[in-house]
DNA sequence: CTGAAAGCGCTAACAA
DNA sequence: TTGTTAGCGCTTTCAG
């Protein structure tokens, strides 16, 4: 910048008023400075801009992982929204580790606000946060005990809607496979349960580990991993959950995550058990291979872009108004009920 | 820092040096003011010491999209190994359009480097860039034309894994799918057909914008999406792909993403054609939905998460060393042979 | 309409 | 061992 005043002969201060456009300046000196910014292929530093106005722009974001694709959705959203108003994206993964290290360093940065996918149990941490007034949003799971803003899925409604499905396709005896490893049952799940039993009343709720056993079964398994594939490993983690079902005469099971689901499907085959003659399988959206199960699986897709971008406008109001009280935002998920016809054959036929 | 430097009745300097642990300092004075800073919950502002010392620890990433699994792991190995070392990750997506917009954007932000997966047909930005010594470390795609350093897969060890992988299984008059809508054909597909046609020399070339398909079904589609799901997509985009291969008496198919293998097999099937006993099919990875398609499908799994590793220490190597020669590093890729037998069996037998 | 000066918070060079 | 000073590049305020 002082190369581009002394070059235009003028001050600092009035190429500043040039270029960003502010102040009253003369016609002629402005288009001067412009044109010898542009020549001199001028770019501002985003940088001193943030430190001297305290607004960086950044908006740090913290997931617990994004090889699935769950998170992955919901950042694309989230960047969306936020390039559209020319904010950038500091993105940071706690893979179930350093969380609050993260959010600590991303305010060392002097991001703007936060959006995190908090995998914490205690509300401490974000309640010291939030007094100190750092604008953050919440995706996918709630804090235990912490009032502050949320975005994410109506899980109540999935719940619903699953229900509401087998009972049409005429099943009648429900079990709802509950797969946390959490002392206190993760907020979802337990929301998903209610939805589900607010139709059938007769739900019978299978409660099991099962996501422990796939960590523990991928974090032993190592090198020597006890199965090929993600899914194999889903179906160990489920191998024991036949004999506690078969003490309730079930019709159909409600498996929380398609892989669950497809293993679940596998387990039953296996005992000559037919899917869905005999018993049905539903999920809930984690990935969006179901389009390519056999047999088809129906499940809940989330709305995981929908999720990033109220976010991300939820913490951009919340920068203009920091005074907003908290509130959560719960989107509709949808029912993706895979017809057992075969696509190709409506496609080939006509 | 004021604060702490008033409380504790010595100068910033000194404070500083406390803090940083470099320079000569009193063992007392040093505790003093490391007490009273953490009592006081100090922690520095990296935005002022970026500015300062002209080094952020922010690296700019550049990706097409993050939707699919693809760029979303070779992110996650990137944010991996930048955590590692303390370096963050400033995130956009181009979606297509906006990407020498976006490497302005992050440079304005002064990131210390940049990765960028690019989708530039042109050299020409690029090289500006380069000659200004900004490190930047490509990944995926190389930019035609462009001296770079470059992580990526090893697209022709890919094409060779696959052909011997259909030679073994007695395969003998192998189609291989180009799928690319560009002007110039994709590197990475050009690859792989060297290196399909090292080991067969008779591998004949289909040669047709699939892809392009897609994308204009795509956006066409807008609502009234011509098909329900992506598979369906690919499925209408390669409809008239058999009619030119049946001028070729082929007995097996390389149709470059899983999508399309997945595709093709449905078409072979609606015509009649058994896969794999007629008709041979094979994919590249894209995706981890291979587990779960019927019937099993074999494909090349790219290493995705070491590319961005790699990418990552490569840029961090840089950082140290500006005037390292540029060099590409392209990683092995693995084959994936899904057995047909049921994985299930394998397991519940025994 | 234009310019001078101060300062965001940190760091590095130099002086005491 | 400690302190003083200057400055990164931009923005704001106040004075001309």
């Amino acid at each position: 910048m002082d190369e581009i005043a002394r070059r235009a002969g003028v001050s600092k201060t009035t190429v500043y008023r040039a270029l960003s456009g502010q102040g009253r300046i003369g016609e002629d000196t402005r288009r001067r400075v412009l044109d010898i910014a542009e020549e001199a292929g001028y770019r501002p530093n985003r940088l001193a801009r943030g430190l001297r106005r305290s607004r960086t722009g950044l908006i740090g974001v913290v997931v617990p992982g994004i090889e699935g694709q769950f998170y992955a959705r919901v950042l694309e959203g989230i960047e969306k929204a936020l390039q559209d108003v020319d904010h950038r994206v500091l993105l940071t993964v706690s893979r179930g580790e350093q969380e609050y290290e993260l959010v600590e360093s991303l305010l060392d940065m002097q991001v703007d606000g936060l959006i995190v996918a908090s995998e914490s149990d205690s509300p401490d941490f974000y309640e010291r946060l939030l007094r100190r007034r750092v604008p953050i949003v919440f995706i996918d799971r709630e804090v235990p005990g912490l009032h502050a803003d949320l975005v994410a899925t109506d899980h109540f409604a999935g719940g619903v809607l699953l229900a509401e499905h087998l009972r049409d396709k005429g099943y009648r005896k429900p079990a709802f496979l509950s797969v946390t490893d959490r002392p206190r049952p993760i907020g979802s799940i337990e929301d998903r349960w209610c939805g589900f039993r607010s139709v059938f009343r007769n739900a019978c709720l299978l409660h099991h580990p099962f996501m422990g056993s796939v960590k523990r079964l991928l974090r032993e398994g190592g090198d020597a991993a006890p199965a090929e594939t993600f899914s194999e490993l889903c179906l160990l983690a489920l191998r024991g959950a036949l004999e506690p079902l078969a003490t309730f005469p079930y019709d159909c099971v409600f498996a929380q995550y398609d892989h669950f689901a497809l293993a679940m499907i596998h387990l039953l085959q296996a005992h000559g058990i037919r899917v869905p003659q005999d018993v049905g399988v539903v999920g809930f959206d984690d990935h969006d291979f179901t389009e390519y199960t056999e047999p088809p699986l129906t499940t809940i897709r989330q709305p995981l872009r929908e999720i990033g971008l109220q976010a991300a406008q939820r913490l951009l109001r919340r920068l203009e108004e920091p005074d907003l009280p908290a509130a959560a935002l719960r989107l509709p998920p949808r029912l993706v009920a895979r017809r057992s016809s075969d696509p190709l054959a409506a496609m080939e036929q006509p």
